[in-house]
DNA sequence: CCTATTAATTCTATTATATAGAATTTATAA
DNA sequence: TTATAAATTCTATATAATAGAATTAATAGG
């Protein structure tokens, strides 16, 4: 893709904008929420690892606290490059949305 | 795709805000001069096609002008779910793009 | 200590989309 | 009547989306 896809997007937006730990559980909690779709594990996981693999991310496996069992978690951290790419997008995306005639009425 | 993926997206947008002949070589034009970057014509013509096929347009061949000769343009409309997808997308859009820590910074 | 349960990630297959550019079509000019 | 130009259509290959099964690794409870 020329530009980060638009599940790449919202992932790493997601992780920019994180307060709580930014692992893929609740990376996929937070877009589903947000956009109000069902999104598969895989959907979720895929992009993140291409995402680090193009080195838009780095992660690290955090030590578990004492909760219920369970793997250990794997935190994201954009990477100057990630952020780089969403200013990128973010230039286009108001490049071609302003000025736009009003989408709430149908053109004639 | 869940959503408009971004090619369809800037082809969708580029033919709503149109003034000019909203035809194929006139939209891969526009859509170069925005993003500054290379489009094969493919890149352009495989997503005006799928989203036809997806009703979010509609064509019709126009009779040529007496220009230099060539092949008739076809001019490209955007249909009343086609401007519903792009609603959605703004709003997906803007929920993730609002409050969001300043691009320019990096956070630490 | 060993087994069930839970949390999370990793893996993998299938479908869909992106991307490039050659081939084709159709018109006019010479 | 052929060369040239403008535009589209076609098609192949690479990349990305999407789903969900399999695996891993931790703790709680007997």
């Amino acid at each position: 893709m020329k530009y980060l896809s638009r599940p790449e997007e919202l992932v790493l937006l997601t992780i920019w904008k994180m307060k709580e730990e930014p692992y893929g559980i609740n990376i996929r909690k937070y877009i589903t929420k947000m956009t109000g779709k069902y999104w598969s594990i895989g959907s979720i996981y895929v992009p993140l690892d291409r995402l680090e693999n193009k080195g838009y991310l780095t992660s690290s496996l955090v030590s578990p606290t004492s909760e219920r069992g369970g793997k250990s978690k794997r935190f994201y951290q954009l990477t100057k490059e990630g952020l780089k790419q969403l200013q990128e997008i973010k230039k286009i995306y108001q490049a071609f949305w302003k000025d736009l005639p009003d989408l709430s009425v149908k053109k004639t």
